[in-house]
DNA sequence: CTCTCTTCGATTGCATGCACTTCGGGCACG
DNA sequence: CGTGCCCGAAGTGCATGCAATCGAAGAGAG
């Protein structure tokens, strides 16, 4: 419960990262005790979206680029083995319920940013849910939210229009069963995504002075 | 801890499918009280080891059929994706380390079944852990770990002595940097250690009543 | 004015207490 | 002999208390 809204919270980046976590404060907001809001942490913790550092304040975690590289290289992978999975084999209403799903996210294209992320994000997870395979499901999921937060991070003019008209073809390339087709539209989709949003971080803009100071700190070591 | 001395047992069958984890006896019997217990628990049952019912006593999860398949697809696509990554790129400490394994592994050959099957285990979780990337990681090492407790249950006669060669097979190709080769073997062996071991269960040998009854209850509802 | 040390409030780590739920054995009854 | 019910024991869900730890602000020295 009180570990959903924190998700939410997070991916739409009303808690940015770096942002404190402190039990007491979660507990009293969500009219909890410590103890519930310390196991939301600890399940934020194992999806990789909460950073618990042993007698600290958890934050929200900052992806570094690296970490954004990685998760985009599993979640192409996985991606590719759902509509591999599931080409051909929707029915009628889950086809429906997909092509519902755009449209939401069509009418909140201009909306605020934040929504359009989470929107965009859930139309892959929907297409996760139609494996029946919770593992990947899960795993989908979790890789996708922190994409979330990576793209809060390194892409400033994020515009989603483009991803909507993907999603569509797609969803009509599963229609149609051409596993082959729908495999490489969801990877030149998921390509373009990152490689429109994951441009190369500036070393100069560091939110951190440890991140800036990093590089000098290697030749004094 | 607690946690790392309870998933072994899981995985080696110390701990067989079903057997009740309540969080008194769990604390007492490693000196914590109930709280880390608990959270052990609640870290498992994010890793799809144990089951979490609500005001019940916690079980080693007894993974379906179905399950055992969902996660053996899963797994192929993410070992390939690790090949893919580390093929000729291991240094020769890392590689000398694999095979350091696999002689561990052929010395543990005749020993006992569980231990044979963490050594294979671990041996993937290994290469995984050679890609750099946290992610891939974890879901390897909670697939691979499922994967330990399907076997036990789908495959009786178990023999690991041929997985050891292919093994070797597989360090040899990504010493040579062949990263197609690489993939390809992992790929049979995978799909040898799925044959091999996944004997479609018969359904009379219902372990309990309830299995055997399942397909009969969806008609009444 | 800056740097360091110290101290105290803030926060976590963990254990324990209490209320509620579930389980299983015994007992009455058919 | 089998079946249903009931109640005590066992176990979980959650809150709270206490000690240990961290960190930020303030005091003091240079």
């Amino acid at each position: 419960m009180i570990c959903r809204a924190l998700r939410r919270a997070i991916i739409e980046q009303a808690l940015e990262p770096g942002a404190k976590l402190p039990e007491d404060s979660l507990g009293e907001r969500f009219g909890v005790s410590r103890t519930i809001a310390r196991y939301a942490l600890g399940q934020l913790a194992s999806e990789g979206l909460v950073e618990l550092r042993r007698n600290r304040i958890a934050v929200v975690v900052t992806p570094s680029w690296q970490d954004a590289r990685d998760i985009f290289d599993i979640r192409m992978d996985l991606e590719r083995l759902i509509v591999r999975k599931i080409a051909g084999k929707l029915s009628s209403s889950q086809i429906a319920r997909l092509k519902a799903h755009v449209e939401a996210e069509r009418e909140a294209e201009h909306g605020p940013n934040a929504v359009s992320i989470r929107l965009a994000t859930e139309f892959h997870i929907m297409l996760a849910s139609m494996t029946n395979s919770p593992v990947l499901v899960r795993y989908v999921s979790e890789i996708a939210y922190r994409c979330c937060l990576t793209l809060s991070l390194f892409s400033r003019p994020h515009s989603s229009e483009c991803g909507i008209n993907e999603h569509i073809a797609i969803i009509e390339a599963l229609q149609e069963g051409d596993a082959n087709k729908a495999m490489s539209l969801m990877h030149s989709h998921l390509d373009s995504v990152a490689n429109r949003a994951l441009v190369e971080p500036t070393p100069a803009r560091g939110r951190d002075l440890l991140d800036v100071l990093a590089p000098y700190a290697e030749e004094t070591t």
